[in-house]
DNA sequence: GTCTATAGCAGGATAGAC
DNA sequence: GTCTATCCTGCTATAGAC
């Protein structure tokens, strides 16, 4: 067990993103958790404070799109063709990425839960962009929805779809069930196309 | 309390539904189920055996896809563009009407519980129609995609996108935010511009 | 910083009275 | 069919020894 080496909280931050992604915050108990890091119980209220503070502690250590990274991006970001197609890629990769982060995700976004507000924080500063950039491109004639917010619903769907469906191809039996490497870039043109971009072929 | 008319196997049913909905399966107690239904605890272990044996019950009760619904549309389901456009329609219809039904769904999908195998014994009839949708309209040539799963994942994604969001324009703070009568239609279209079916306008 | 031991509470389930 | 009372297990959290 390579994780022995790293030291006591990242062990229990890594074995508890691990867990809450499998089986949910409340489907997962300290004990597991820590039994799994090789880490005494009693640590968890030593270095973090309790299991809620853990849960905080796997965002700040592991969420990538806060608002320093986006306006990394400054410049791709003000065309919204451009703009979008960027958002949609890095959305995808990131859920492919780090799969147990953007399985707690999905499994907050569905829950009335008190952690609402810690994943919130996180996460509203890309759908703002999202957001703007619907708004400008149909400004601009480029896309074309009726609805900003359905168009809003639709491309964040594609953009987490996979997601919900990881389990779902080994129940198909589909030999094609791989998530291929090009899928970020086709679910990107799949959402612009939903959104009466044209492209060749 | 209206509820308190119908009878109590049916009340529970209700109240573990909306509770199981709001704050996942383990996430929700039996007690508090029974409070809300107006039941006494013990009536859960009588009427249906434990909790598992509720989580059951509720997709029994009312889950809609089943194959006979499915045969009943065959006609319909012959054409890709027709039938994929059915379905997609009636998946968005149903996560718009029987919310918590969906949520539910939605939660456990992320989960590797062990209630998994409940669930997909539901879902797995709409989801065999839809892959063979695709397979025969691409074969046909009105869809074009690579990857068979990638387009599988996309088209699911689209159908239920609301899902994740109906939290999230209240936190984006939008006066465009209630998801529109037309949205069925909308993200039907949506993911068949998305395999490239051309549409007017 | 780490561990053992334990407090204190909430969970699911049911025996047995009505 | 319904209820009360209770069992037992497992949870989070921490006091106090090292």
């Amino acid at each position: 067990m390579e994780l022995n080496d790293t030291d006591v909280k990242t062990r229990i931050l890594l074995s508890a993103k691990r867990l809450f992604a499998k089986q949910g915050y409340e489907g997962t108990s300290v004990r597991q958790i820590c039994e799994e890091a090789n880490a005494n119980i009693a640590l968890i209220s030593y270095h973090f404070g309790g299991k809620e503070k853990v849960f905080e502690a796997i965002f700040e250590q592991f969420y990538p799109g806060n608002e320093a990274a986006i306006n990394q991006y400054e410049d791709q970001l003000k065309d919204p063709v451009e703009g979008l197609t960027l958002i949609v890629r890095e959305i995808v990769a990131f859920t492919i990425n780090d799969k147990e982060l953007s399985d707690i995700v999905q499994q907050e976004l569905t829950l009335q839960s008190p952690r609402m507000e810690t994943v919130q924080a996180f996460l509203t500063p890309v759908w703002f962009k999202v957001k703007d950039l619907l708004k400008r491109g149909k400004k601009e004639g480029v896309f074309h929805f009726d609805s900003h917010t359905a168009a809003f619903l639709t491309v964040m769907g594609v953009a987490l779809s996979h997601k919900k469906f990881s389990s779902v191809n080994v129940w198909l039996n589909d030999n094609d069930a791989v998530i291929p490497d090009s899928y970020p870039d086709q679910a990107a043109r799949f959402a612009l196309q939903g959104l009466g971009v044209k492209f060749d072929s």
